[in-house]
DNA sequence: CTCAGTGTTCAGTG
DNA sequence: TCACTGAACACTGA
């Protein structure tokens, strides 16, 4: 689930609950893995009776702005996502997997409650997901390490030529760095190689002005869509590589009829296109 | 029963 | 230093 369009979402939908109430209450599982080690009672102690001024995101960090530090961040690895009883009972999309109208859901991992009656509550099946307090977010680990998120912080063409010409990696690896670019994930990153017509396997450096170009501008426009069908998969466009890549299929095809292979570059399943990205 | 997986980190190697 | 590989983390679901 979560790259950037969903880790946007959980955003969104934190913000609506949350800016500008006062947290009254606070539950935390027992789960010294998701808290690394924060004991759920001093989580909950930091956290209650302090107001939520903004939420942020910046790639798949997400984190709240308090009136007080320490400040809550929340990174939802594999399986996180955020739930509100409203969304629950609306049956709005939560994620696929995810359960419907349970409250509290399974596997909530914390649980809050503001001044006015909303709530909302943290899941994490896998427990890759992890809830840390921070001091100063942006100026600590992870934040400050992150590279430039394809939302907020795109470089210019020119600067992104030349970021490309220092990076000896292979393209596909260096748009899953989060040091690079905050937020692209596996199927993004497949996604915008595709559509830019670039085969994955490609060494950053050898990228032309003109696929840089392309890549960028990829980089951009799928994250963009994503982000406006609010990470709902089936509203998007048709000819994504998206809506086939999975499941590795022998015989899987694009929507226009080419082939679709696999292979593994970083560690991670790869699907693109030879007859599109050469 | 086995294995892959929308993520990240770390040790080991070249 | 850089880049890559594999393992580890933990759990679900095909």
């Amino acid at each position: 689930m979560p790259e950037l369009p969903e880790v946007e979402r959980g955003r969104r939908l934190a913000a609506s609950v949350a800016e500008k109430r006062i947290i009254v209450q606070v539950h935390c599982a027992e789960d010294p893995i998701v808290f690394e080690g924060v004991a759920p009672a001093t989580v909950q102690r930091l956290l209650t009776h302090k107001k939520v001024i903004v939420v942020h995101r910046r790639g798949k960090q997400l984190w709240f702005e308090l009136d007080q530090p320490p400040h809550p961040l929340f990174h939802f690895g594999m399986t996180g996502a955020f739930h509100t009883p409203a969304a629950e009972s609306l049956r709005l999309k939560s994620g696929p997997k995810e359960p419907g109208g349970e409250w509290p859901p399974r596997f909530a991992k914390i649980h809050l409650c503001f001044d006015d009656g909303g709530e909302l509550i943290m899941t994490n099946a896998r427990r890759l997901g992890r809830i840390l307090l921070r001091q100063a977010p942006l100026h600590e680990p992870p934040l400050n390490k992150l590279g430039f998120d394809p939302l907020l912080d795109l470089p210019s063409p020119e600067t992104f030529s030349t970021m490309l010409r220092s990076r000896t990696a292979v393209v596909k690896s260096l748009l899953l760095d989060q040091c690079f670019a905050a937020g692209v994930g596996n199927w993004i990153a497949d996604e915008v190689l595709y559509q830019a017509g670039i085969a994955p396997q490609r060494r950053a450096r050898a990228l032309s002005d003109a696929e840089a170009k392309r890549l960028r501008g990829k980089l951009q426009s799928v994250i963009r869509a994503a982000v406006d069908a609010n990470a709902d998969d089936a509203r998007y466009p048709t000819h994504w590589l998206f809506h086939r890549r999975w499941g590795k299929r022998k015989d899987a095809t694009t929507a226009r009829g080419d082939a679709i292979e696999y292979m593994t570059i970083g560690g991670r399943t790869t699907a693109w296109v030879p007859a599109v990205q050469g």
